[in-house]
DNA sequence: GTTATTGCAAACCATTTGCAAGTGT
DNA sequence: ACACTTGCAAATGGTTTGCAATAAC
């Protein structure tokens, strides 16, 4: 068993953070690795908000100003580590880009829930429309609207068809 | 050969938009008519600053108000004339929704350009995905990031030199 | 020392909104 | 008269930035 492998995948989010930043003349300081810790603490999209509620209800000194947290979010991006996924409330969402398989969205115009898909056959068609018009392609998004699975169900017991002889 | 068809095919988007209006107790308006008339006078995507620039520069009386373009653009969205394709450059940009056929886009991270495309087997792709997922599909949204062919050719290459010489 | 970094408050900027004046019926 | 509209200017609200104080090397 190699162990480059086992090291390649123990490389933390703050590691990979703290790479990035070295090649830019940067250092993770205390307050980038408070932010990069608290998240990617959870696989939950989330918004500058909610993360900048989730540092300051943090127990001690954790606690980081609101344009750290903009100006890291950004910086994180730029590293790899996070993707801006839609526009929300007039606000930026980000999901983890590091260390999550990439994917795509159903999203359930009843409930609002995300559903996440992988669908490797998509990529290629993607490659090949791009290359066909000169364009480079970095990345994409792609958002399915429409309605999932549990609220297309009736809410009482599904109607049998002979019920309706 | 049915009239009816004739008359569908020929409703104008000002028409269409006073009959979403109308519904709602609202009127055509001189300037919602010079909004919707400088929107679809071209197939060009476009923000709101571009509109009220083109509105602006207009012959006689058809300059309409910033706080008016807006208004009317989002009354056109609910109207299903238009639909706000992306943001770019932090701003929203729209594209006809109406007697234009479905698409989807390449956008450039340079230059902020929008090149559109189809692509037929995409849509049976999401509807595959979908299916297993008990997923029911209703639209879709898809962007596709990196460089357009003219922000990839090199600087000068765009110029020819020689033409000065 | 020198250079990067933080937090604060102010600045930005696209978009929205309150309101008084105007317009069509 | 009445209800809808407009344009202006001011407000909104997420995000960015200038700057003086602070921390890491």
């Amino acid at each position: 068993m190699s162990e480059l492998t086992a090291v390649a995948v123990s490389v933390s989010p703050a590691d990979k953070f703290r790479e990035y930043l070295t090649t830019r003349g940067m250092r993770l300081t205390p307050e980038r690795k408070s932010v990069v810790e608290e998240v990617f603490s959870s696989h939950e999209h989330f918004d500058s908000d909610q993360l900048v509620d989730r540092l300051s209800s943090q127990k001690e000194g954790k606690r980081v100003s609101r344009a750290t947290v903009y100006r890291t979010l950004n910086e994180m991006v730029e590293a790899g580590l996070l993707r801006k996924v839609a526009r929300s409330q007039n606000r930026d969402v980000y999901e983890h880009d590091y260390g999550y398989p990439r994917h795509d969205h159903l999203i359930c115009g009843k409930c609002g829930s995300l559903t996440e898909f992988e669908n490797a056959p998509l990529a290629g068609i993607l490659e090949q429309v791009a290359t066909q018009l000169g364009f480079r392609v970095s990345g994409h998004r792609l958002e399915v609207y429409g309605m999932c699975a549990a609220c297309s169900r009736p809410p009482r017991a599904r109607h049998r068809k002979l019920d309706m002889i």
